[in-house]
DNA sequence: TTGTATGCGTTATCAC
DNA sequence: GTGATAACGCATACAA
């Protein structure tokens, strides 16, 4: 409601000694500083964002856009990305795409309109127009959990074909031997990469995973309709003949619904059959049984990106890029266990 | 980049002309019209929001505050605000407090300066401070999931004493005489709500609500470490005597708790004690058994209260605060059963 | 140590 | 229909 002249007037000063008071810039005499103070106090002034920004060119906001505002994933993500943005005084507006570029698109006009300083993308794409718009106005991107084909921009995430791999490698161990695959769209890296890292377990085993076996989740990965994984694990189920002994979910809300297909079909975890998942969220502590998944630091990934962003920010904005590979981490617990000997297994 | 001074220089008009083409605003020429179009094109201008709301005095940015960010429970709230924002043209910041009254007013002293149209808050307190700062910067306000003392606050919340009532008046429909009450922190309205509604569903009938059966959980209701409910659950079994029969969980996060809890201690559900709970999220739907619960419409809740926030936004800054109750949904479903005859309760 | 002039990019107002 | 001017609130550059 004030301005900084009210309180220069109230103050007696100039509205430029206000300005260094407010901003601890320049000198100003201790006396001087102590008045303007407490005009400051008596009039309640708060200075206005907008025309700083409109000044300095520097809005001090990060966009975070990810593909589901309500996974928990995503979520644990922008944590990391607020503390590191509160702690340099940036704020941070968080935007959902709901898997769709035109959203995407969308956002980004409107985040470029608001001179947004920086740009967190979990892409929908792997490459191509919303690069090219940020490039062209010059914002810095990083690029959240996916893979992209530019080579000039950031990324941050975490290695889903090891990680794949190293879930696979699990079950292979314990004896499983046909093992279903339900990951997202085939458009997104972490589903691809993820079925990948268990092709090339098996394959390392002289295993195959038959087609019959893979199922690519519609549009609703990672959206409000979780039934994805409930649907391709009733698929796979209702078709594959004989029956995998293991299950491999790519994700937490896949595992959702893996487990529960699975209870409905009285199917017991592990004993029936084994599941193995990719995130370890919150959420997840309260299935039974307990699972075993790989592991993403989603906090840290949020964490790093948000770090990167800024030194983006603060320094070449045309530099190489730099991709940031997170590891998972295995944990095992009480969802895969060795398969029972069927007469299939046997034959 | 360019500005929209570059585009009136190229398209050989004033800018005022190209405001004018921008807004639809005013009387344009066609032929003019395309000249400005064709300029902006060209040049790819994109008009600055900050100059642009420096001179209009609105933003077109409302700021969401809820306690946290990766409850399914608040980000679904968020998807309704952000839906109703982005038809009006508003954008959204979304802010998380951890349950922190010094985060909360962090947040509100950074939404002040920039400007921000309006806020929907859930807020760490039940009165105060906030709603001054507010009310002195002339921001409306509205406030989300929780009641308030402030009568000219508008409120948008679910009806968490009917809700908790009608939870336990089927607890007592299936024969159940002790039920533990788990809840969150004190200071908030929908804990002490519920608990409320539990205790008036057992005097309806005759019954108490004894103080070892109930449990207020610690700092972290709604925080990043979902451990309270488990540890609740812990806490009754270790030292209630006789044991309850069932278990009433006044969250999503609690309910998760308890259920784990129950598995570790070899307890079924329902078999051996029954659960019910507040909310109903996807993750929940993972769960087994399959909750019987008080499901609260949170998308309905953020869509209400966006709209309603706009309207104060557009309307009369001093009318008279709006309280909206919606109800919640009693959904039954496996996790409630009779109790088992025990000796106890044959006493 | 403090003040003055100027401009950031846009739009309201009034004039033509 | 179109344009000139001023103003939104602040900070940069320079002067005193």
């Amino acid at each position: 409601m004030s301005t900084i002249s009210d309180v220069a007037e109230r103050a007696a000063v100039s509205a430029m000694t206000v300005s260094r008071v407010i901003n601890n810039s320049g000198y100003v005499s201790a006396p001087t500083r102590d008045r303007v103070e407490r005009a400051i106090e008596e009039l309640g002034y708060v200075p206005n964002a907008l025309a700083r920004q409109l000044r300095s060119k520097r809005t001090k906001i990060l966009a975070l856009i990810v593909s589901d505002i309500t996974n928990p994933f995503f979520t644990t993500i922008a944590r990391g990305v607020e503390d590191v943005a509160a702690r340099h005084g940036f704020s941070v507006m968080f935007c959902n795409t709901d898997e769709s570029a035109a959203e995407e698109a969308q956002y980004l006009q409107v985040l470029i309109e608001r001179q947004v300083d920086g740009v967190l993308l979990v892409p929908t794409r792997r490459g191509g127009a919303s690069f090219r718009t940020l490039r062209a106005h010059r914002v810095p991107v990083v690029v959240l959990d996916r893979r992209v084909n530019d080579p000039f921009v950031d990324s941050v995430r975490c290695d889903s074909e090891a990680g794949a791999y190293a879930l696979t490698r699990h079950l292979i161990s314990l004896g499983h031997r046909r093992i279903a695959v339900l990951t997202g769209r085939r458009t997104i890296s972490t589903s691809v990469d993820r079925v990948a890292g268990c092709r090339r377990a098996l394959q390392d085993s002289g295993l195959v995973l038959p087609g019959e076996l893979v199922r690519f989740g519609g549009y609703n990965f990672g959206s409000l309709n979780q039934t994805d994984g409930y649907e391709m694990a009733r698929s796979v189920l209702a078709s594959a003949s004989p029956w995998p002994t293991a299950i491999f979910a790519a994700n937490n809300f896949i595992a959702f619904g893996v487990v529960r297909a699975l209870h409905e079909a009285g199917l017991a975890v592990p004993g029936d059959m084994s599941v193995v998942a990719f995130d370890d969220l919150p959420a997840d502590w309260a299935m039974d049984p307990f699972l075993t998944v790989a592991a993403q630091p989603a906090y840290e990934i949020g964490h790093r990106a948000a770090e990167l962003l800024l030194d983006r920010i603060a320094g070449d904005p045309d530099a190489i890029g730099n991709a940031v590979v997170f590891p998972f981490e295995l944990i095992i617990r009480n969802s895969s266990s060795a398969p029972r000997v069927t007469e299939a297994a046997r034959a």
